[in-house]
Formats: structure tokens, C-alpha cells, sequence
DNA sequence: GCACTTTTTGACTTCGCGTCAATAATTGAC
DNA sequence: GTCAATTATTGACGCGAAGTCAAAAAGTGC
């Protein structure tokens, strides 16, 4: 490993330390609210110093945005290690992002916050690049398991799709779902009073659909599913960063 | 009818200028870049003016994407015209999906924009209303055709949905492709080179899955679905406001 | 202790939002 | 046509945030 000076260091923990003041405001007050003069008087430093670290808030965002996704890619490897048939452990992944919305509402909204044009035009590739890698590994876990269904006659993909593309539907109807869900405040008043279980019906059917074995149906879908969000408590606790105060 | 003085028509008019300037401000460089000093100056109007006809520059956006959502509105009103099976019906309206991202890019990207918090925190319920109607219609629009294919038993929707619910997924695996596809400009170096397919694939096999008749196979559906959008030109073509110069 | 490098600072410029008192235009009663 | 009252328009202004940079401070090696 490279070693370190007491200066780079200090450096490095600063950096730390701006995420840390950084994030609440991000969650609590959106980006609008968030600003370098905010940070660095938060932090009793210059804003020229904040500067040194971020040139602009953008990139604030995007390192707070690696943070999270860190964590969702790690919470995507814990569910891997469940065994059985391979669907068990696609719907383990399915758990996985329901459990990440509802127990990681904050990285999950900090995770939106990315989805905005503004920032990557702002931002540097080097800064951009981890959260694409980052990406393409979670892609790579699912499409991974899809591969692994498919080479044990557990499942039949159409021929017109890779397996990234297989994985591309449940991505979009997970994300779709979550994104109307936390955006459009008026959806019970349109008829959809649980959009969680809707979309776990539309999973199952979809997955039975494909003809994944085993197939199942929506009350063995729900129990499984159930006992899979439970199970990543545990392993959840391990993994993520320690709450900050304040 | 209400009589208008030439006064009110006046200033109707000149609400309408004001969209129409900053429409492709807002499309072309997006939220950031448009500015109310900037339609002012391009209107020859101080901005006091412009303020006179919105309390901000939220407010111009949600008044572009109520005139964007309307286009969509239309277009799915338009799609429900299509004959046969309540199936064919409802994939004329992923067909009018489709062709709205593909052919009103600029409209498609106005509804982007106003999922954003911000937006909604800082205007009005007057403006904000229309689009909540506009939406709600949108739905009305599919679930209606969800009733239709029950009570003539072409679909058994599962009892723990309501026909919201069931088009809910839908939507989701729609919008969530769409904003997926828009905003990750590393899709294809994850291995998703045909995104659109990908989720005509899907939704093939979600209908399928729910047992709507009459059942197809992909080929079958992408055929159906390739002239669907096909016929929607014509009626696209009468119902797009014209376009605007400059 | 000194010369040199690195880091920090905060005043400064620029820009956009939103306000509002002053100014201009319009109206309608006479 | 005149004039007072109403209504609309204007743009200077205050504010706050972004980003810069020369000067000051702190750190480093000899």
C-alpha cells in the first residue's frame, strides 16, 4: 500500500469531514440548500479551503452519491450468499432494493439526487467514473445470477436479449416504481395505495413469466420475500457506516 | 363562455410568449440555465414584467409540462381509437409511450424536469393541480382499459391489485427504462445496447404473464407493436401545437 | 533562524432571484 | 378633451451563493 503522510491524512479525514457536514443537508434540505459558504462555515474553514477539496458542490454530491451506492453494492454481494435454486437468489437482490428504499431512505434519496443532467455536466470524470464502475458491478452481481440461471435450465432467456438487458427490466421497474412513488405525492389519490406490493406482484408474474424456475405463486412470492427482507437485517447492520450525529 | 377584454387577452397572449421563449431554454440547457432575467431580455420586457406572470421560474416549468402532458394526454386519448382485443388497446398505449419518448423528446424531457422537489416545493397548488388532472386522466385512461379487458374476461387482474395497481407496474417499467436510458449514458458499456427492445420484451412477457388474452409470442407483439406506433403518426401530426422557430 | 513551499484565508467579482418605489399607460367619469 | 384613479411596467436594489485569487499564515528542510 502507499503510505501516507500526516498531512495527506489530515487531508483525506477532511474530505471525510465535509461529506459528513454535507450529507444531512443534501437529504434534509435538497441540493438547492446545499452550499460550499453553508459547509465551510459549518466546519469553522475558509470556503477557499472547501474549495480545495470539491471545486463545486456538484462533486460534493456525486462522492456522497458514491457513499451510497457503496452500500447498496455491498448490501447486493451480502444477498448473494443465499443459497437454493437461483430465483431465490434473484428475488434476493429484488429484496435487497426494496430493503435499501425502505431502510436507506437517505442513500436511496442521495442516490436520485445524481439523476440530474446539472451535476454530470459539472462534474469531472474522475469523480464520475466510480459511481459508472459502481453501476456496473451491481449489474454485474445480477447479470451474474441471470448467467448462472440460465446455464443450469433454470431459465430460458428470449434470444433477443442479453442477459445485462434481461436484468435491465427489473432494474427499470424497481427504479420506476420507487422514483413515482417518492415523487409523485398524489399516488393513493390515483388509485395506488401499495405500490410495494404491486410491484412484487408485477416481479413474480414477470419472473414467472420468463418461466424461472421454480415457478411460484404470488402468496409463496410474498412469504419468500418477506423472510428474505428480514434476513438482511443482520447482515445489513455489518455493513452499513455508523449513524452521524446531529 | 367567459368574455375576455382585449386587455386579459393580452396578457393571455403574452403568458403564452413567455412559455414559448422559455421552452427551449429549458430543453436545450436545461432548469439552470433559464433564467427569468433571460426571458425578459429576450422578450424586451423588464423582468419585473415576467414576474407579473410568474412568481418564479418554477412555475414557467410546471406551466411547460402541463403543455407537454397534455401532448401526451392526447396521444394516449388518441391510441384508446384502436380496434380489437382490450390487449391490442392497452399496447396502443405503450406504443404511444414509445413514441412520445422517441418523437417529443423535448416534451418527454419537460416532465423530467419537474421530478424534482424543488419544483414542487416552490409553486403553487394552482399550477401544480393541472398536472396532477393531467396525470390522473393518463391513468384513468389505461385502468379504464384494465375494467374493460376484466369484465370481458380477456384478464384476471390478482385480488390483492386494483386496476391502478396493475397498471402502476406498467408505468413503472416504462418511466423507470426511460429515465434509466435518458440518464445513464453508460447503459450500453453495461451490456444494454437495445434498451427499447428490452422493455417491449418485457412487457410481452408481463401481459403473458398476467394471462391477458390474446396471448402472443415476441414476435407476434413486436410486429403489433411496430405498426401500432406506425399508425400513430397521422394522429401525432394533429394534435402536436406547431413548431415554435428559433 | 531563514528561505522556500504549501495551505488557508476572506475580500472580491459575478450572477441570478425576487422586491418595490417610481414611472408610465390606461381607463372612465365628467 | 381633461383629469383623477387605477393598473401595468420598469429597472435599480438587496440579498445570497458561486467561484477566484492575492495576501497572509503555517509548515518544511537545512
Amino acid at each position: 500500500m502507499v503510505e501516507l503522510t500526516r498531512k495527506q491524512r489530515e487531508i483525506e479525514q477532511r474530505t471525510a469531514e465535509i461529506l459528513r457536514i454535507a450529507r444531512p443537508i443534501l437529504i434534509a434540505e435538497g441540493f438547492q440548500a446545499l452550499s460550499m459558504g453553508r459547509v465551510a462555515s459549518k466546519m469553522e474553514y475558509a470556503k477557499g479551503t472547501i474549495y480545495n477539496h470539491f471545486p463545486n458542490k456538484e462533486e460534493i454530491v456525486l462522492a456522497l452519491a458514491v457513499e451510497s451506492m457503496e452500500l447498496r453494492r455491498k448490501l447486493f454481494e451480502r444477498s448473494t450468499s443465499v443459497t437454493g435454486p437461483t430465483r431465490f437468489r434473484m428475488m434476493a437482490l429484488g429484496a435487497a432494493c426494496e430493503f435499501f428504499t425502505q431502510h436507506c431512505t437517505d442513500d436511496f434519496l442521495v442516490e436520485q439526487c445524481i439523476r440530474n443532467q446539472n451535476i454530470w455536466d459539472k462534474s469531472s470524470e474522475q469523480r464520475q467514473n466510480p459511481i459508472r464502475e459502481c453501476e456496473a458491478r451491481c449489474m454485474g452481481i445480477v447479470a451474474g445470477i441471470v448467467r448462472d440461471a440460465v446455464t443450469r435450465n433454470e431459465l430460458v432467456i428470449p434470444g433477443s436479449l442479453t442477459p445485462e438487458e434481461f436484468v435491465f427490466g427489473f432494474w427499470a421497474i424497481n427504479y420506476g416504481s420507487q422514483i413515482l412513488t417518492y415523487s409523485s405525492p398524489s399516488l393513493p389519490a390515483i388509485g395506488i395505495k401499495d405500490p410495494f406490493n404491486a410491484i412484487r406482484v408485477h416481479c413474480c408474474t414477470l419472473l414467472n413469466g420468463f418461466g424461472w424456475q421454480p415457478a411460484m405463486d404470488l402468496n409463496e412470492y410474498n412469504l419468500s420475500m418477506s423472510k428474505l427482507n428480514e434476513s438482511l437485517q443482520p447482515k445489513f447492520w455489518s455493513v452499513k457506516r455508523p449513524e452521524q450525529p446531529q
